[in-house]
Parts: structure tokens; C-alpha cells; sequence
DNA sequence: CGCACCGATTCCTCCGATGAATCCGCGGAC
DNA sequence: GTCCGCGGATTCATCGGAGGAATCGGTGCG
């Protein structure tokens, strides 16, 4: 077990022993390194290693602080990982996002917010005002595609949820997913898509709002490169 | 921008670049941390903090790699970070571990090879050998809980799946699972649901084996602490 | 041909020093 | 009394160098 493992091991068992909590403040770089029996150098690495996964925050001048610990918050570092992938193993995520998204479209219909309702109906009309131009302003209306996933994710209310699917779907998964999709009406069959997921969202139908973003996703899905997944 | 998020996001651009693939050796430390502008120190923490992400292996003596960048080692860091909820968020993680299971049941049911069939029986056999002894060995059946989801997660196909799903359903979380779960009759009924499961995947129903998954692991939730999700 | 040895290579750990950012108390202006 | 600016103290950020540990590959012996 090289030093730094046991920096993190060290800090993960202060955080479990509740020692350490969300918000909580580390000891100086010195003292914990004396703490821990290593050097500072070792000490720093394990630090940037639990700050880059999203555990620890630190601030020059200030000191090395725990982080909220929120799922979205570790969830981030997933993002990293995933854009690392090609377009090959696009699939498989995709498969996973859609399951996710499914899923809290349906926890979504039952409890989701007028706030977020009327949002997000905001959200389809601004991409159907993009549409109706010319030319197209992809960019655009990735950004409100992006969005209205958002919303519907987020009002699921199960924040791992939320984490992954932001994680999965993320900025450059989403324009990768994009630029392979060129054929024709792929934008407005997914509007239509997405209007429908709204309607069934504004009527409370679970069901019908699981089966539409279902349906959505898999039509996206079949645009992706690799092997069909074949269902039944 | 720190120096140590420049070398990040320098090996990122390696790596996405093409310049560095999957097995491939880095540059010596010296070599890279002048070819990025930084100190050994810095270098040093960068590739520490994507050695833990599961992006780089570094080998004393040796030198330092790409990793295979498969999912399964590019999620193993997530298991950190979920280990490190406290029990109070175990069961929106279980949602998630619900709706993944679920989906690769349903896709086992298709595509699950004999060799695993077998083996799953072969698992579920010692877990009843288990039970049936007194005292119950509660380690032994964890253990062959653990090895069953496992399979069938596995045989869903979905990498993704299989590797979110050992990272949300660690050792640590299990653990944290069954050691709430004390009331009486839970591992007998655990053990009829596996069989069921089981009876699906024999008989290729992917409908059965995605019910019978669901509402196994609806009956572990509702065993958690926490607000009761409201389905419908 | 097989094996032990040994030097070269590479990462690992430590130490000390300087710079940069932040915080906090102090004093002055109004 | 209140607000503002300033400077010292604190803390993290970065750098450079040195020695140790592990691995690899060539060499020579049996």
C-alpha cells in the first residue's frame, strides 16, 4: 500500500468515523502528514486525488475542507471517465441513461413541480421556435434538449439519478450523440417526442410518461453505432 | 486552472487524441511534466489523481500506462465515493441498483449462456445448504447473494450495467444492507426470489425475470431507512 | 540451455524554500 | 459608531533536488 493509499484510506476512515463531516475542515497540510506518518508530498497527492473525486475541496489561503458529500457532487468525477470513452461504447451508456431516465420520468409524473412543469413546457416552445427558423440553430436546440432531459431527470427526485444521468448524458456525450445524428427530421421527431413526455407529465400519467421517454431514447438509440441490443 | 488539473486534462487530451491508447506507456516523469510545463510534483499529482479515476497504472520500476479503460475499472472509483454515504442516502442508491438489476435480468433472460445458468443454480444450491444448517452462517449466504446478482448483472450484457451495479452494490454497501435486515424469514424469502428469478432466466422470459428481479429488490428496499418512494 | 547477478531505468518518498491567495485584526476616515 | 483600507499571519501551490525501492534486460557462469 504506497503512502498516498494510505492518505486516502486515512481520510475516508476519518469521514466514516465521523470525525470528519460534510463542511468540516482538515488539519494543515503539516500536521495531517505528521498525523498520517507520511511527507507533505505524499500527503498532497492523496488530498488531489480525493479532491478530484469530489470528497475533499481545497482553497489556497484558506484550508482543505470536506466536501457536501451530495451524490452529484461524487457522481462528477464520473463525467470525466465517461467522456474518456469513444464512440464505441456509446451504446451500453446510452442503454443505461435510457433506463435511468425512464425511470424518473415515471417517479417525475407524480411529483413533479407547476414550477418545473411550466419550465419546462418554456424549454419546448423556445426549441420549437428554433426549428421554425432557418437555418437551424443546432446548437441551440441541443442546449434546449439538454435542458428539458434536466428537468425531467431532476424532477424524479432520486438525486443519484440526477448525478448519473448528468454524468452519462453530459455535455460532451450529448454533442457526440448529436453530430452522428444528421439525418433528416431527427430534430423534430425528437420535439415531437418530447411533447408528448410533456403532456403525460402534465396529466400525472406515470406509465404513458415512461413509455414515451422509453421510446424516445430507444429511437436515439438505434442511431448509435455498435451492436443492436435486441429486446424481445 | 491548477497545474495539476493542466496535466489532467493534458493526458485527457493524450488519450482522446489518439496520441495515447489503451496500453500504452506514458513518457517518463521528467520527459512529461517539461513537455506539460509543470514540475515533477505537480505531474505526480495529476497522474495520482487519474490513477485513482482508473485511467492511469503506474508500476514502480517499471513505468507508467493507459489502463484498458474498460468501464468496469473506470467505474471501480465510484465504489469509493458510494461507500462513503451514509446509511440515510442507501436507499435512492438502491432505487438506482433496482432499475439497473431489473434491466439486466431482462436482458440475461435473452442471452444467458448454460455454463451461467449453471453456475447460478450451483450458487443458489449452496445458499440453501446454508440456510438449512443452524446456526445460519449469515457470511456464507451474503457471499452467495452477492455471487448471484453478480452473474446475472453480468449476463445482461451491458458492461455499463454490470459495472455501475458492483459499484453500487459493493461489498461495503451489501454489508450495510443485511445488517439492518434482521427480521425473521428474510434470507428464506431472498432465497425464493433468487429461484424465481432463476425459473425465468431458464425459461427465457424476459418479462418474468424483470418482474421477479423488480419486486425482489422492492421487498430489500423497503427494509431501508428513509422516505418510502411512492411508485404509483 | 537455465539461472544468478548486476547495472540501468523508472517510479516512490522525502526535504526545504519560495510564491500566491485568503483571512483577520488594526487603525483611520467619515 | 460604522465603514474602508492595509498589513501581517496563515495556508495551500509550486518548484527543485536527493536518495531509496522495484523492475527490466543484458551478461556471464554452470
Amino acid at each position: 500500500m504506497s503512502r498516498t493509499d494510505e492518505v486516502v484510506d486515512g481520510v475516508r476512515r476519518m469521514i466514516t468515523g465521523g470525525e470528519l463531516g460534510p463542511g468540516d475542515r482538515l488539519p494543515v497540510e503539516k500536521d495531517l502528514a505528521e498525523r498520517l506518518g507520511v511527507s507533505r508530498g505524499s500527503l498532497r497527492e492523496g488530498v488531489r486525488a480525493l479532491t478530484v473525486l469530489g470528497v475533499l475541496d481545497t482553497r489556497q489561503g484558506d484550508g482543505t475542507y470536506v466536501t457536501s458529500l451530495d451524490p452529484a457532487r461524487l457522481m462528477s468525477s464520473l463525467q470525466f471517465v465517461v467522456d474518456l470513452h469513444g464512440d464505441t461504447s456509446a451504446r451500453p451508456f446510452h442503454a443505461v441513461r435510457r433506463v435511468l431516465e425512464t425511470e424518473a420520468a415515471g417517479l417525475a409524473a407524480h411529483r413533479i413541480t407547476p414550477e418545473a412543469l411550466e419550465q419546462a413546457l418554456a424549454v419546448l416552445e423556445q426549441a420549437a421556435r428554433t426549428l421554425a427558423q432557418e437555418p437551424v440553430d443546432h446548437a441551440a436546440f441541443i442546449e434546449a434538449d439538454t435542458a428539458f432531459h434536466r428537468i425531467v431527470a431532476d424532477q424524479g427526485g432520486n438525486p443519484v439519478i440526477t448525478a448519473l444521468v448528468e454524468a452519462i448524458a453530459g455535455r460532451t456525450a450529448r454533442e457526440r450523440l448529436w453530430r452522428g445524428l444528421h439525418e433528416e427530421g431527427a430534430e423534430a421527431r425528437t420535439q415531437r417526442d418530447h411533447e408528448a413526455v410533456w403532456r403525460a407529465l402534465a396529466a400525472g400519467d406515470a406509465e404513458a410518461a415512461r413509455v414515451r421517454m422509453a421510446a424516445h431514447l430507444l429511437d436515439v438509440e438505434e442511431t448509435l453505432p455498435g451492436p443492436e441490443v435486441t429486446e424481445d
